[in-house]
DNA sequence: CAGAAATTTTACCATTTGGTAAATCCACGA
DNA sequence: TCGTGGATTTACCAAATGGTAAAATTTCTG
């Protein structure tokens, strides 16, 4: 087990580069389609040296997912309960929605995860994302409270600021499909979205 | 082949029972993630019985999907150009969250499929939901071009709605965990959803 | 009921896949 | 430069998986 000590330079860039091959694999094939020779071809090594620096598949697929978790709640973290609401709600909006344009491997990683039930990520989802989501809804409810923003359940807000940014990512290929394509995508979606949330939470 | 001439009875039985089984193996667990043993087991069935009526696992996949088309597109196709234009939306947003609570594993089975780059779907996309997406879009531009509607971009407004209503089903793990369960989820979900798209969409 | 046709089971098979053992290679400090 | 421990490859393996052939059974029809 070469984690026990610290990490020589060698492994350090060896688990770097098996990390992000697999976070291509697993991202579009999900758990069980991804396979560790595609990881292995894709990271340029053999599958034994795979397995040399992970005990197995599921450790290779548990670590991205923890490192996911930081990542994926950074954002939300960020909203200020001492700033001001609309704003503050709508920064979060534009974080997520740059997130799920710079970051779709991860966006996609998480969605298949979640869709086949997280049944490698059941813990984390309660111990990780449960105590934030509870605190921003209060600070949500306080805000609405004061008059700051227009009545809204703030658990089907966050639900729907999750559901449209994700969407870009996770539902790539449709949205390509339909719109032909092209990096302007992101620039349409923005404006959207701000004004989608802007009126609802406008008092 | 039994589907040459007219399916008899014990046919027409049969492929109802292994497509249901299917659709809750491949919903759940993703094309590749699924066996043709856990669809044979939970349709109550042997492998090569099943392989009877089916010439392989990518065929039942690809008559899930098929199937499938109809039902998702329907909501949509109801969509009257000559009705109300809010009642017209915002019924349609309605529609659409009720298939996501009685059809929730028809959802994931449509999430999966996109997740993964629609391999097996790719067609369909581009020859049955296209021509549909951009009939209704030039609804949407009329209505608002008659003022009918507040300026909207009607892509991005078909995603949101298409993001949030089927969220409750694609992500029901996570919600769940963070709203502790229960039936009157989509009743929060079906009002918070009325008020976003109306507010955004009123003149 | 007899025989044909449809259906189901039994017994396999080839390939893929996650994983391991052991031999080999290689970088680097004394 | 030489030896040692870390890194990599070679050669495997057992289980799982999609699929098939053919025998056995059930169902339908005259």
């Amino acid at each position: 087990m070469p984690d026990t000590k610290k990490p020589s330079r060698i492994q350090m860039r060896n688990r770097r580069v098996i990390l992000d091959a697999a976070l291509d694999v697993f991202s579009r094939h999900g758990y069980r389609g991804a396979t560790l020779d595609q990881i292995a071809t894709e990271a340029g090594l053999s599958k034994p040296n795979i397995l040399y620096y992970f005990n197995g598949k599921e450790e290779i697929h548990v670590t991205l997912l923890s490192q996911l978790m930081e990542t994926w709640l950074d954002p939300l973290v960020e909203m200020d309960a001492g700033g001001d609401p609309l704003d503050e709600i709508l920064a979060y909006v534009q974080r997520k929605l740059d997130m799920t344009r710079d970051l779709p491997r991860e966006s996609r990683l998480f969605a298949n995860e979640i869709l086949q039930g997280a049944p490698r990520m059941g813990s984390q989802l309660h111990d990780g994302l449960k105590p934030l989501f509870d605190e921003k809804c209060a600070v949500i409810t306080g805000w609405v409270a004061a008059g700051k923003l227009a009545p809204v359940d703030p658990r089907h807000l966050l639900f729907s600021i999750w559901a449209t940014t994700q969407h870009y990512a996770d539902f790539e290929v449709q949205v390509d499909t339909l719109l032909g394509g092209g990096a302007e995508v992101f620039d349409g979606a923005a404006a959207h979205l701000e004004t989608l949330f802007r009126k609802l939470l406008t008092p």
